[in-house]
DNA sequence: CCTACCGATCGGTAGG
DNA sequence: CCTACCGATCGGTAGG
């Protein structure tokens, strides 16, 4: 691993543990054990790691949907691929998922904007899928904009407290998340 | 309003807007018109602030529960009332909502670990209303955990949209969330 | 509530 | 990758 790479996985950690602003290059330093000063031989600026870090993050979600809608299938379907293969980004990197959903906000412009257009691409996704399945009959839901973003919020919390070596697995977490949220707690 | 509730609200919506640890002592002062030293014979310290801010909000959430889950009923309607009692406290302040629920990790001990034990014994009472209804037939979930996290993360995104002035009420948006929790996506 | 100020720390650069 | 250092800013205090 590239000593570039080291200082994001370091800063990526050290991010989501105390926020962007809170992390100090110092700090970052000494996790790695070095003078703050040396970082800046690999990178241009504190706010750069954060960049790589969110649009990295982008990228991988946006592979993930582009690959689960491109299956034909139906909304049911689409759904459940769509929110195995967003689960699917977050466990495989809990940290950078945890910074990506988090800190985006100390991005400066442009990278802001971008990263918020990005982010709307992504939901709109998500948004595709329940208006499809509301159309042919499959989903019931007051508003598609609604159920997109609940349905959203309800995967994102999954960083808080997954663990590789935990007794779910990715897909398992998967599937209980997709059944609660296509059936609902009643027992019908 | 005292000049100790001007400046805690004042910070309140400087973080949220830029968290906590971006917020400066002379962003808040220059937000209310005087000087950063001044604010010092009002509050001691930053951080009291924040602590304010918390513990206020955890106390409201409190008392939402404690109404909703008093009152007899299936497990279904103590679910809809604990919804509705969280959602009419994230509506009402949104900004303080916002600050509690991303800027605690911020607290110094022995404030932080009495906030999240505060926040464990909230979160026991929608697992027991779970609980409950597993037990009595009402609902059919994988995990009462599980499913407790995942209700309050569907609930806790909120802030992020909601505007006093906008079509919906504090209770539609219960409702509509309960529906969407209790029934799932699916047209059954 | 202000002026004046404290020591500490910040992100970052120069030069080797 | 280090030493040495920059100007700016931080939370907070003394004294009025």
């Amino acid at each position: 691993m590239s000593r570039k790479d080291q200082i994001e996985q370091k800063a990526t950690a050290l991010f989501k543990a105390h926020g962007f602003t809170a992390t100090s290059m110092r700090d970052l330093a000494h996790a790695l054990g070095i003078e703050a000063a040396s970082i800046y031989s690999h990178i241009r600026s504190k706010e750069e790691i954060l960049q790589r870090i969110c649009f990295r993050m982008a990228e991988e979600f946006f592979e993930g949907i582009t690959a689960a809608v491109s299956e034909e299938g139906t909304a049911v379907d689409r759904l459940k691929n769509a929110v195995a293969a967003h689960v699917a980004v977050l466990t495989r990197n809990t940290e950078a998922a945890a910074v990506f959903l988090h800190e985006w906000r100390h991005l400066s412009e442009p990278f802001l904007l971008e990263f918020l257009e990005m982010r709307d691409r992504y939901e709109a996704h998500f948004r595709a899928i329940i208006r499809s399945g509301i159309h042919n009959g499959e989903f019931k839901v007051p508003d598609e904009k609604f159920a997109a973003l609940t349905i959203l919020s309800s995967l994102n919390w999954i960083h808080t407290w997954y663990k590789p070596e935990g007794k779910m697995s990715a897909q398992e977490i998967a599937d209980s998340l997709s059944a609660m949220l296509l059936n609902g707690l009643r027992n019908n």
